[in-house]
DNA sequence: TTCATATCGTACCAAATTGGTACTGATTGT
DNA sequence: ACAATCAGTACCAATTTGGTACGATATGAA
């Protein structure tokens, strides 16, 4: 499977919004906004802020903003925060060993495609990502009036 | 998760082993040589077989040969074979529809990713794979460039 | 023709991962 | 005080993945 987890799309449409209204915004906000499950959510913009990719604040109006600025968000980091790092294969990963060992033929190629993959996700930043966005007339509600 | 399956893992091995050594292999000679599920590679085969990477005969004397020359066999067909063809995120499939639909603002920027990603490991042949100097000179270009 | 070696086709199951929910506690603005 | 909201954790159901079993079919060789 080369595949984004579900929750890792949750953080990518959450960002993205943050991104875009450049407004805080709740979990529930962001939830009703695009239909998402929101506790799920919840946990996921929870994950987020102990990355520090956003910063929350609690209480009646509170909710979460960006925690960097978006040219300084990465999409490795998300998948990373949200996924844990992951290797490409388990081959790849130091801490496990295959039991074909060194005599494997394909696990010095299986260990560079990984790195070409990281290397690419790890270039694009949340800026890059949501750039292009048509989502101006978003508004909601009040901002942290700090 | 950005991973490969250990299926995966297992298709890579046989292939690049039968490419490395231009010689038929059975299932077992090959997961006896890396230690692998005889079983499980037996299955893996069968579908490289049933998808024309392989090449088969049966019987004593049997085994597998690629199905077509290492040039021609690329990394998103072995991956496709075994996992099925995949999107990056369910948000990019066709077929499927997210609740958020046209006002998400991360779905076109998934889409791209995706497309890049798929695109790069359509460009990898198994030739390629099995000579690591040429790998060394390729990469996702980074898109939203402009 | 019999036998050992192989692939082919399925079906099945256990383990791990993922998707999703529930609930309690802590904080903060009104 | 109270409602809104994040924080932490625990839990479970659904799905996916890893791995096995077994009978059928084909083939080369003794």
């Amino acid at each position: 499977m080369l595949k984004l987890s579900k929750k890792a799309d949750y953080a990518l449409v959450a960002l993205s919004h943050l991104q875009a209204t450049e407004l805080p915004a709740s979990a529930k906000e962001i939830a009703d906004r695009y239909n998402l499950s929101a506790q799920m959510l919840a946990n996921v913009l929870k994950t987020l802020t102990q990355s520090g990719l956003l910063a929350s604040k609690r209480g009646a109006m509170g909710g979460y903003a960006l925690g960097k600025r978006p040219e300084h968000i990465f999409l490795g980091e998300v998948i990373d925060a949200i996924d844990g790092r992951q290797s490409l294969s388990d081959c790849t990963s130091l801490d496990k060993r295959c039991s074909a060992e060194t005599n494997c033929p394909a696990k010095s190629p299986i260990l560079m495609i990984h790195k070409k993959i990281k290397q690419f996700i790890d270039s694009l930043t949340l800026a890059d990502i949501a750039n292009r966005e048509i989502l101006k007339g978003v508004s909601i509600d009040i901002p942290f009036s700090s």
